[in-house]
This record gives structure tokens, sequence and C-alpha cells, in this order.
RNA sequence: GCUCCGGUAGUGUAGACCGGUCAAUCAUUCCGGCCUUUCGAGCCGGCGACUCGGGUUCAAAUCCCGGCCGGAGCACCA
């Protein structure tokens, strides 16, 4: 051993030309460019037999991307290693749940591209979980508190245990019975360790009365388990937990409830939450713009929910490809928008069609302009089809400087008057190095782009969040469906919003 | 406040676990150029980063300690 520190000492006594030289000689290899181009794919997870994934929501709102991604990670690694995705409505709160959002949810979700094997709700599991409360009594790891809510709050900041705690197992059976009919006040709780570092360990609640109608089962409980006691349930059936880190120090709770009642213990992977710049996710942050006007609902166009999204143009692969871009990621990712137009706009160029569109149109009249029908392909390089335009003697183009233009995939023009109306006149068809501009014929639609920008620059509200561009478009878009995405050359991708007497398009990006 | 977690170009990300191919990856934004009957796509090039300070070591983005900054949690919500 003192024979090589001897020799990696005379080594760094070498300055770096000679060791490169010295290297160069010995072991040639070190200098060949490693090319380590690679797919960008998620990190392999430790597994054996079969996986099994959960999604988790909760039935009181719509979902936004944040859910979107945690979805597509659950899924990803259930598919990839041939296992079974849950899709699991953590529903035992009877106070926020209603009875659209479950819906609403799988429409989401199925949208996202996102598919599951076995479907469940914790409301319909009730029995199970209050047979899993005795199980945890009979072994004493749970108790039933009397206290009010004020004191047992005291005694979790003083690490002090309540007298409760020491009650025997028959009478917590017995005050458990009577808790289900909701003829005491009180709450179960675990016997945790009040001294815990981690205050989610302090005898925490899980079990409590609730008397509200539940949207699925009604009033058919009064006692409704808390989320840690019913996760805790529900993911000993999973192999995989992936989640964000706002439930970082439940972990340890549930964890201590599987052990206490001997149920496996899944692989936990936890990743931090991302946020998209300039754009609001929390529910309570959104709830007030809409309420103020300033956004129009949960779906609209500039908000990151699923359906804002999917109304702006945004597709559903560009959300997977989002995730794989980001990751399992334990930094706090703030996303900027230009990722997710890009990724999009990779997906979307090769199937947008395209058509002709001016926006704040001027009147070109060619007085010699021959009428004639022309067809155009709806995409440059790919096999779209083709669209036909009549054209004669009166055009819509952007206002302009030159002297001469070229209507785009059209003729030349030499402008002889400038006024309200541009006049002009034709030159030929032959390709000039002249400026290329895009026209609308008269027969045309009168459209209208909503363009959204950020709501927020910084903690400012962006007062110029929305705007709109009015103009024309050819009569070819007569034929899109609400819902078609296309490009609007040289303005950029558009989704068909509304079909009226004015088309309303959403800018998706450029 | 307390407890945890994190910090690589403007942004996202690879590398870190296991120190030496890191003179640091890929993407995005921005700027040039090429191509194109779209200002889109594509191609080529450019700008741009290891949070700071100490320590360990022949060698630190990587290991250790501390500061700073950011985030999360501290419910009879999930």
């Amino acid at each position: 051993m003192r024979e090589i520190e001897e020799i990696v000492k005379e080594i760094n006594s070498l300055d770096l030309e000679d060791q490169k030289k010295l290297l160069r000689e010995i072991y040639p290899e070190y200098f060949q460019k490693r090319k380590t181009k690679r797919i960008k794919e998620l990190p392999d997870l430790p597994h054996s037999g079969e996986v099994i994934t959960r999604l988790p929501p909760e039935p009181n709102g719509y979902i936004h991307i944040g859910h979107g991604l945690s979805f597509f990670f659950n899924w990803y690694y259930a598919r990839k290693y041939n296992g079974k995705v849950i899709l699991r409505f953590d529903d035992t709160n009877p106070s926020k749940e209603k009875k659209e959002y479950y819906d609403s949810i799988k429409e989401d979700i199925k949208w996202l591209g996102i598919d599951w094997d076995i479907e469940k709700k914790e409301s319909e599991n009730v029995e199970r979980y209050y047979f899993y409360a005795k199980e945890l009594i009979k072994r004493e790891k749970a108790y039933v508190c009397e206290c009010d809510e004020e004191k047992i709050h005291r005694d979790r900041f003083e690490m002090r245990e309540c007298r409760c705690r020491e009650r025997g197992i028959e009478e917590n059976l017995k005050l458990f019975e009577l808790l289900k009919k909701g003829e005491i006040r009180g709450v179960l709780r675990l016997k945790g360790d009040m001294r815990s570092r981690n205050t989610a360990m302090r005898d925490p609640t899980l079990f409590r009365i609730n008397l509200d109608p539940h949207p699925i089962v009604g009033n058919k409980y009064k006692l409704w388990p808390l989320y840690d006691f019913a996760c805790a349930i529900e993911d000993a059936e999973v192999t995989h937990v992936l989640r964000d880190n706002e439930f970082h120090f439940r972990i340890e709770v549930q964890n201590y409830i599987r052990e206490c009642l001997g149920l496996k213990q899944p692989f936990v992977r936890e990743y931090s939450r991302f946020s998209v710049r300039g754009t609001p996710t929390a529910k309570r942050k959104i709830r007030p713009l809409i309420e103020k006007n300033i956004v129009k609902g949960w779906d609209d166009v500039r908000l990151v929910t699923i359906r804002g999204l999917k109304r702006r143009g945004i597709l559903p692969q560009t959300v997977h490809e989002l995730g794989r871009e980001i990751g399992l990621s334990t930094a706090e990712p703030v996303i900027d928008w230009s990722i997710i137009e890009s990724i999009n706009r990779k997906l979307l160029d090769p199937i947008a069609k395209r058509f002709f569109f001016v926006g704040n149109p001027k009147e070109l009249i060619v007085e010699n302009a021959p009428e004639k029908i022309i067809k155009l392909r709806m995409h440059p390089t790919e096999d779209l089809g083709e669209r036909t335009l009549r054209v004669g003697k009166k055009f819509f183009i952007p206002d302009i400087k030159e002297k001469e233009i070229r209507l785009k995939d059209l003729f030349n023009v030499r402008i002889i008057e400038y006024g309200e109306k541009i006049i002009g006149e034709y030159i030929d068809t032959t390709l000039k190095n002249i400026k290329k501009i895009q026209w609308v014929p008269e027969e045309h639609c009168n459209v209208e782009i909503v363009i959204p920008d950020v709501l927020f620059i910084g903690e400012q509200l962006n007062n110029e969040s929305l705007k709109t561009v009015s103009g024309v478009a050819e009569r070819n878009i007569e034929s899109l469906n609400v819902g078609e995405i296309i490009q609007f050359e040289r303005f950029g991708f558009c989704r068909l919003d509304e079909k009226n007497d004015v088309y309303r398009f959403i800018f998706t990006h450029r």
C-alpha cells in the first residue's frame, strides 16, 4: 500500500499535460468521448413479486397537474413492473366529499391516459376499519379519549399523557361501540408516544364522530376513521407508495399502526411537491380567484387543473413527459411554462393541421387578381390531407409597409395605395425573395383567440393574464370540432373552444 | 417557534449512495447562423451552474461539521 501511495504522489507531482501524455500511452480509451445519450426514464425501484400501487384522490374538488403527476408516477411503476393499479377514493370525511367529484376525477384520470385495475371507496370499507380498530384496542394500542379537543391539543404540546389512556380493554371496547352509535362524545386514539419528536406520533386520533351525511353511504356511519388510520390499513395492500412529502410525518404513524396490527409494510418513496411558475394549485388559493371573478372557473385556461390544461390544448402525453422530466425529485421544482409548452409543441407539431389566420386584419383589394381555387396542404411535411381555398380580388392581410409582398402560397402583389383599404396590383406567381405574408380570402370566418399568460408575476396578480386577438381565418375551419387543436400558421397552436358566429380559440402556445 | 427535508446555469434535470473519465449531462429560455413558400418544426453554434465557510483526503459537486436560503409538517382535513 505504501507503494501505491508513492506512485500516486509521483504522478501528482507531474503537471497536467505530462499526466495526460502518460495516460495516453497506457490507457488511450480514457480519452474517447463516452456517448451517454439516453432517453429519460424514471429510476428503477426495488421490487419483488407483484407490484401494486394506488391513486388516492379525495373527491372534494377537481384534480390538478400535481395529482396528475402523482398518479402518473404510481401508474407508471405499476405498468412498468406488470403490476396493478388501485383507484382509491379517500373519502372518509363526510363534510368535504361531494358526489359530483367521484365522476369528474375519474374522467380527468382517464383523459390523462391513466387506467386502473381496481376501484374502491374507503367509505364502503368502514366496517373493516372498525374491525381493525377493535383489534388495536384488544392489543392495547388504542383507547377511547373523552377529553375535548383543546385539552388533547394542549397535552400534545406539553407531551403529557391523558388519563383516558389507562382504560382497560373491555371498557374501551364498550365505549367504542357507544362511539359508533354516536351516544357519547369522544375519539379513538392510538397509543403512540407522547414524547416523540414527531408530533404526529403523540397519540393521534384514529376515529372521530361526524354526523354529516356522506354522499355515498348517507347516514350509515357516525364514527369515521381519520386519514392516518384508513390509509394505513389500505396501504397494507399496496407494495409501493409514491407520494409527495406533505405526508412525510405520517409515515411513522402509519407504519406503526400496521406494525401493531401485523400488516404488511409497503415501500414508500417520497418526492417534493412541485409547482408551475405564476400558477396557483392550492384550492384555497384558487377559490377566492373564482369568487372575485379573476378566473372564470376550475377549467380556466390559466390554471393547471386537468380541466384547465385540457381546455388550453395541453396533451395528456405532455403530463407524462413532464413526469419523466422532473422525476421523483426531492428538490422543489418550479416548472416554467416554457418547459410544458416545449414538450407539448413537439407532440403537437406533427399532428396539428395548418390554417391561415390574420389578426387585426386590413382589407387588400387586388384589382386584376385572377380568381381561382387553390389546394394547400394541411401540413408542410406530414400527410394530413389538403384543403381548398377560393380566392378573388379581396383579401384580409396584416398591416404592412412593404411595396411588394407575396401572399404566401399564392402570388406576388405590388402595393399601389395604403388607406383604410390597401389597394394592390397582381404581378405574377414566380417565387421571389420578398416578404411573404399570411392572408385570408374574402370568404372567411370571424375568429377570436384568447391568449392566456401567467396569473401571477411573483406575488403580484398579472393584470394582463388574459388577452384577446380578433381576426379572420379561412373558412376551412368550419369543419373543425370543438376541442381540436390546430396551428394558425405563423401565429401558434390554438384549440377550438367554442363554435358560434365567432369561432373562439384558446391560444395554446407558439 | 419547533421538527424534518432540500439547495447543480434564468428554469427543469443527470452526476452524489460507492470521491479520481466532471475541464459537469440533457432539455428549456435567450442570442447568432443554416434550412424552409409558417415567425412552427428541423439542423449547427453561443451565453450560462456545483449556495457559502470550514474540515477529511494526494484528490471533493460527491464524505463530515456549521452558516445562509427555500419548502413541508406541527387537526377530532386529506
